[in-house]
DNA sequence: CAAAACGTGAACTAAAAGAGAACATAAGGT
DNA sequence: ACCTTATGTTCTCTTTTAGTTCACGTTTTG
C-alpha cells in the first residue's frame, strides 16, 4: 500500500501529532527524512493524501491530520515518545524502541564522524542499555573476527565510560570515528581490530575520545 | 478459487501489509516466490485482481491492498503477522513482534531437535520474514566464520523451501537439528559449517529435512 | 491432446525520489 | 498598512526504482 518513504513520513507525522499535537512543517519533515529539499516532501504528502492516509487543508501551514495508519501498525495512542535526554529515540509501545540511525561507521579504515540521523531502526527495548543509544550501520570488515560484519547494524550506548576489552566507537583526533576493541595501557590507548589484515593502532590517551560502547547487534539475511 | 501460486502470493502480500504496511515490490514478490522473473508475478497479480482478492492503484508503485482472503484462511487482522500454523508468535504493537524461543541449537555438533518454547524474545517486525518465525539461541562455534557466535539469537523462518547458499536449520534423520549453510547437489545435500575445524557433511537428500531458514540475528553485549 | 498455468529474459515505460530555485501565501509584529 | 519571516507550492532536471509487455518455452491438468 505504501512505499517505504511514504510510510516513514506517515509514522513521523503520526508520532508528532500524538506526542505534542503540533503538526510538523515541511522543513521539519524534510529533515526527519534526511532530505535536502522539501519538494520531495510535498510529493510524499500528496501520495499519502491520494491513498487516504492523511487529510490536509490546502494552503494552510501545519494543517495535517492522520486519518489512518497502515494495517499492522498500532496507533501510537497515548502521548508518548521522546525519552528524556535521548538522542531522539522514540518509544513505541510494547517494549519496542526506535533509535536514530546515524549513518555508517567504518569498522575498517576510520571515516569521518557521523552524519545526521537519516532514518530510524526499531530494536527491542531489552537490547538497549540504560543510557542514550543510537544505531550505526557497519561498513568494512575490520571486526569480522568478532562476528561483526559489513552491513550489520549495531546499537551504541553513548557515553565516554568504557573499560578495557569493551568494543567502542572511538573518535581519534576529533575527526575519525571507528569501531574497535579498546585497551587502555596507562597513558596510551590501543584500538584493536578483529581482522588479521588490520593493525592495532595505539594513540596517546588525549587523542582518543570514546563516544560510546557496543551493546547490541543485529543483522538481516535476505 | 485460487491456484497454489496465487494463494501463496496473496498470503505473502497479506503478511507483508499486516506486518509493516509497506507493500512489496514486484521484485520482492518475485524473490518470495522463488522466481527469476517478475513477469510471472505480474500475471499472478492480475489473476488475483481479476478474482477480487486484491485491489491496486494502476501504475503506482507498491500500492497493493488485500480485499479478502480465500475461505478457510483467517484474516491476519491486527494482532498478527504470522500466517497459519503459527508457532506461537504474538505481536505487540508498533512493529514489534514476540517470538517463541525454542531453545538452543548447535551450530557445532548437531543436538537433538527442539525442546518446547520456554521463553519469548522480542524482535523488530521488520526483521521477521513473511512466514512463521521462531527464535533459537546458538550454541557452539561452527558458524563463527559467518559471524554467528555462541550465544547469539537467530530468527528462523520456518518452512522447507531453501535455496543453495542459504543458511538453514536442517534436521538429519529426523533427530538432530543443526544450523548450516545448505548446498544442494542433485540427489545429495551438503551441510557446510563456517569454521575450519569442522567438516562439510554430505547426506542423501532423503535424510535431510530443512526446517527453516535464517532470516535474522541479534546479539547483546554485556 | 489442448488449455491453462508457469517460468524466463529482455526491452520498454512510468513512477518515485532527490535536488535546487523561484514564487506565493500566511501570520506576526510594528 | 507595511515589512518580515515562516511555510507551502511549483517547476525543471536527473537518477533510481518499479511496473508493463512481449515473445517463447515448459509443466500441469482436465
Amino acid at each position: 500500500m505504501l512505499t517505504a518513504k511514504q510510510q516513514q513520513l506517515l509514522l513521523f507525522i503520526d508520532g508528532r501529532l500524538n506526542s505534542g499535537g503540533v503538526s510538523p512543517s515541511f522543513d521539519e519533515m524534510k529533515d526527519a527524512l534526511g532530505l535536502k529539499s522539501k519538494s520531495g516532501v510535498h510529493r510524499l504528502i500528496n501520495a499519502l493524501e491520494e491513498r487516504g492516509f492523511i487529510k490536509r487543508m490546502a494552503n494552510r501551514a501545519r494543517a495535517l491530520e492522520v486519518v489512518k495508519l497502515p494495517d499492522g501498525i498500532a496507533p501510537t495512542d497515548q502521548p508518548s515518545n521522546v525519552v528524556e535526554g535521548n538522542f531522539g529515540a522514540t518509544t513505541g509501545s510494547a517494549g519496542m524502541i526506535e533509535l536514530p540511525l546515524h549513518g555508517r561507521i567504518a569498522a575498517g579504515a576510520p571515516i569521518e564522524a557521523f552524519e545526521n540521523a537519516d532514518s530510524f531502526v526499531q530494536v527491542p527495548a531489552a537490547m538497549v542499555g540504560r543510557g542514550d543509544c543510537y544505531a550505526l550501520e557497519i561498513s568494512g570488515e575490520s571486526m569480522i573476527d568478532l562476528g561483526i560484519l559489513d552491513g550489520d547494524t549495531v546499537i551504541i550506548e553513548s557515553g565516554p565510560a568504557a573499560r578495557s576489552g569493551e568494543i567502542v566507537v572511538a573518535l581519534v583526533d576529533d575527526m575519525e570515528a571507528t569501531l574497535k576493541t579498546l585497551r587502555k595501557d596507562g597513558r596510551s590507548v590501543a584500538l584493536i581490530p578483529a581482522n588479521k589484515d588490520h593493525e592495532i593502532q595505539t594513540y596517546d590517551a588525549d587523542r582518543v575520545q570514546v563516544q560510546g560502547r557496543l551493546v547490541g547487534l543485529f543483522r538481516q539475511y535476505h
